[in-house]
DNA sequence: TCGAGTTTGTGCGATATACGAACAAAAGTC
DNA sequence: GACTTTTGTTCGTATATCGCACAAACTCGA
């Protein structure tokens, strides 16, 4: 790609969006610009051109978001056929389990949430499509990361913040990588309490009519209600059929 | 605001962003112009950015959006309390009524879902955060028009594709502003298979400490299961507590 | 009320980008 | 296989945008 193919006023204007988030809701002109890293008057022209676009309000003194901004993820979610494909068996395992069942995609360290069936509320965090987990630490995560190439999967880990969100959470690179080979032997991956306390989860790789992995499932419940040793009792024949049923349909 | 406080390289990105679709989720660089109007090279510089970016994948002569884009979308969500604070209430309220459960703000012509709690599928589409139904014949969308001025009411139908999607559907512009009246005197909308055959559906305002309307809750339920009569009786008691146990949390 | 410290708005020269047209390369079509 | 149509890419130039520097408007504590 040449230089001139790139539109830096639009990537700059990509970074601002972005800078919006949970703690930060509201951005001030000055805010933004320390987050983005980007000139102030660069930003003020994003902002504004957000806010004339009816992507932002702007009160005078900060801009927030509006609902239209939706749009641009929403443009994804339809546009891709896999959540609308994924949506009615995610239903059908999550009522059969009696817990929520939901589907993922890897992107860069993190997985995606595109779609997701949910039970009674487990996790502190309220997880919807979109939501982002780190992959380290996360079943599904653990699921894309032993279907990459290893020098791939140490790649991505070297990128990632590997904190200890409980006591029971892998951070060990090494400890990890032979996690994913385990993965990768058993055909799924189970997390003890390691995202978070109270929380176990179990998942498998969806796999296309070509044996590429399209996306992860998985099956989350409370540690109270199903210890980890019995969860792949319990749902790892759930999630196998609803794998095979769908590698069928996937292409 | 100035001419030159407006970066139109950025709002033409967005555009570009905007022409995905679920009938178009791969897109040539003659596509995208024709959809968006914009001239081909421009076009081709956005796309170029996006890939560039990881927004967009590019296979040399298609480009599709990655989850990546869910980022934009999801930077609207996480900073804006309101979902969040919501999202446990419909989980109770739809667990209560054995139906789905939803919350959707208003965009232009349309409702934008922002929070849902979903039992067994009912619709033919897959309503999930983000997506949007056209608001003269949702009763979420009712309710948000019953609680505008009418002149902004009617501004809004008048922008509007009135279209039937069934034969209940009401149509004339002087109808539903009769009904917007009646929505508000009795506060609440019920709406009788007029969006899908099949499909009813009732939907309460939810206002913020100072009475102003910041969303609307529904309940929706196939039409074989309640009778659009008895949805009143049913279902307007659980709605009235939820939006009376939001209404002093939200601010 | 004052003034130091911030934040926001604006003018300007240097630079990057969009436009439209022209060309090249595919993809249909007969 | 020659013709037409569509699509992708390149180029020069007119125009829009960037980032800086400065000015104006707040903010807050003394």
């Amino acid at each position: 790609m040449r230089e001139t193919d790139f539109v830096s006023g639009f990537a700059r204007g990509l970074t601002v969006i972005e800078a919006f988030d949970e703690t930060r809701p509201k951005l001030s002109i000055a805010e933004a610009s320390k987050i983005t890293g980007l000139d102030r008057a660069t930003v003020r022209r994003s902002l504004l051109t957000l806010s004339e676009l009816g992507y932002a309000d702007y009160d005078g003194k900060f801009f927030a978001l509006t609902p239209k901004i939706l749009r641009l993820g929403h443009a994804y979610l339809s546009a891709t056929p896999l959540p609308t494909i994924i949506q009615p068996y995610l239903d059908h395992l999550s009522d059969r389990a009696g817990q929520s069942a939901s589907a993922s995609v890897l992107d860069g360290t993190e997985i995606v949430y595109i779609a997701r069936a949910s039970q009674k509320r487990v996790m502190s965090i309220n997880l919807t499509t979109g939501s982002r987990l780190p992959a380290y630490c996360a079943s599904m995560g653990r699921v894309w990361l032993a279907a990459l190439p290893e020098h791939e999967a140490r790649e991505i880990l070297s990128r990632s913040n590997l904190k200890a969100n409980t006591p029971y959470t892998k951070t060990d690179p090494e400890d990890l990588i032979a996690e994913f080979r385990r993965v990768r032997e058993q055909g799924y991956a189970l997390i003890d309490q390691e995202l978070e306390l109270g929380l176990c989860s179990i998942a498998v790789p969806l796999e296309n009519d070509r044996g590429r992995i399209v996306a992860a499932l998985n099956i989350g419940a409370p540690a109270a209600h199903v210890a980890a040793a019995d969860m792949v009792e319990r749902y790892l024949p759930l999630l196998k059929e609803t794998q095979a049923a769908l590698r069928v349909v996937l292409r």
